[in-house]
DNA sequence: AATGAATGAGGCTTCATTCAT
DNA sequence: CATGAATGAAGCCTCATTCAT
């Protein structure tokens, strides 16, 4: 007991890596909070670092945005292809849109959706989603369990709405966005559907 | 003497009301492209002013997002009440959705929605509106249109959804919020309705 | 008294001297209670008219200093040489330096003192004046009511002091500055009198 | 994404001490010249810095006015502290007033005179440093040294005449105070004393 | 690799001044 | 002659970004 030699540090990964998540999370926090306006400084601090730090991580605050959202992305996509092979074509759509807006995160994708100026790498992984989406919706299609004047098109631009509605209300419960999504989800179901007064849109 | 300025170029008259309304439409369109973000810059020269006209007709940026918001509420408010009598309340209520969204500034009234602080008149007018809707609905409630587990405040929340959902999409038709109030609508109605699964939230 | 043509109106003087009359006016008490940081704005909205007006009775804001200070230094040169040829020179300066600060608007003379720029009218009148001053201290001198290591530039200077060290206090009674002219004029007596560490300054 | 700028020449990193004492005397360079209307932009000019830089040293243009007073301040109430217990009352209250004008930043010190608002820090030094101003008052008065008139008010209202009245000369010798605080000073003693024609102020 | 000081473009706002009506 | 709308320079301040240490 005498004789050991502890001069090493524990390892407190201090490291590039760890630092990198320390801001994206903060930056999650920070444009949750304040929307997109949210500063670098703001996130820095909120990080713990120097600002300096932030931009040996992004170059931009745009790459930011982009190293936010990509994985956001690929979460979805493996959520939706998860229910692909789902018995209950209906239920599986309700729940990819149920576990998408439960990543709350979709804020952030809608970013995108709109960005005209998305890098390649992102417009790439956004396509690779909707197409999955187009799968699951056929598959709903198919088996009837959606009004069958819906379009992929249509559920990917519904995606968002639960959450976007909530936002609204200053201090919403955190998961009233199922409420919304369950009265959506409800308007795309084939009892009861009413005739559509304007045709479906052209997919992005 | 120490205030001397240098010489400045001159200045172009023009009907003080028509720049008012220059302005106005140059705002609306500029938050519509870019958001609240918009500079005042951006907007002046847009409007084809100089900054300074800009000051002599709104106070403040504030100023002119209140002077742009009133009248969409009161607008809409009237359009509001002139369904209040209509035989079928539950055709009343789609028929105002369909008005106010129809109005398309309802991006902007979103804007109020959020904002905790929205000058006094603004509030008041917004707590008219809603007051107005919450009739609307009531009366539709009663009359078997509306599933009975929707409130007055699900429907301020959704009736902005239609022309956000269509935001996300670049180059949409101008009339496909239609379709998206048509989906939202039915999830409404009462046939088909599932059991929702979170309980309504308190008015703002 | 049937016949009588009373057609013209009952000469309200709306011509330009009256005008000019209310910009001086607005512009004493704005720049009193401002300082020189008031605004065309302000003086114009205190005189009741509009800031054109403003230009073309004065070309420039500095232009309206000068009208009001120039009466200003008249009306002080005519207060010294009323006291020229008093019986008691000592009584007479003191009599003097009361009248001037009682102006009160010797806060705009101060203006001038340092203006380095002022126009050749102003500098002309001021010199008028310090040499009218010049002959009431020499007097004073004379007549040993001074102490004899006194010039006219040491009155010069001194003169405004009362009322600037009153303005430091924020509500002050309004005749308190004869309170710091009667301690500094007893510094400029024979009586009492210490050698001063300094010598004379030359005159401006 | 939206938020992308231009890019930025060079930045020179220098000591940030530095900077601040280059802000700080730049500051009270360009004050003393053009008064407290010297601009930010001027002030960063002469210091040869950026206009960013000011902003990261004073959050505020009042900030920077703080940081000159402040010291000022301090530096005046331990002059006066160093006198309290001389053996000659009057003798200690004229080398106090020497030191204060000494400083030459009497000027800065004014501000504060009639500031409304300052910041708490500077009202609460303001204060003590009045109180020990009047300290040394009611000495020099308990000893005969002052006529028995004055008050500790009167004492500190004059104290920044000296240097106010030698600003009036464009070109004036830099120890020219000294001649006027020696008449001022004169003015406060017993011998040849005239009666006041106007009672005390109270103190602010 | 991290830090944080420095940078300067750009945002909102004020104000002296010009000029069409 | 008066009016008041328009102008744009300038003021204060914020923030993404760069770079010496």
């Amino acid at each position: 007991m005498s004789s050991a030699r502890k001069k090493r540090p524990p390892a407190v990964r201090s490291d590039g890596a760890r630092n990198r998540e320390l801001l994206l999370a903060a930056a999650e926090q920070e444009f949750g909070e304040q929307g997109i306006a949210a500063s670098v400084a703001d996130i820095t601090r909120r990080a713990g670092l120097a600002k300096g730090t932030f931009f040996r991580h992004f170059a931009t605050k745009d790459d930011l945005i982009t190293a936010i959202v990509e994985p956001h992305i690929e979460v979805l996509d493996s959520a939706a292809r998860a229910q692909l092979d789902a018995v209950e074509p209906g239920a599986a759509l309700l729940e990819f849109l149920t576990v998408a807006a439960g990543q709350r995160q979709q804020r952030d994708v809608s970013f995108l959706l709109r960005a005209g100026s998305a890098p390649a790498r992102v417009t790439m992984l956004r396509d690779r989603l909707f197409d999955t989406i187009a799968q699951l919706v056929d598959r709903a299609l198919a088996s009837g369990a959606l009004r069958n004047d819906i379009t992929a098109t249509d559920v990917i631009l519904l995606m968002c709405a639960p959450i976007h509605v909530v936002e609204y209300l200053p201090n919403a419960q955190p998961d009233l966005w199922r409420r919304y999504l369950g009265i959506i989800f409800d308007g795309l179901r084939p009892e009861g559907a009413h005739p559509l007064p304007y045709p479906a849109p052209t997919p992005p």
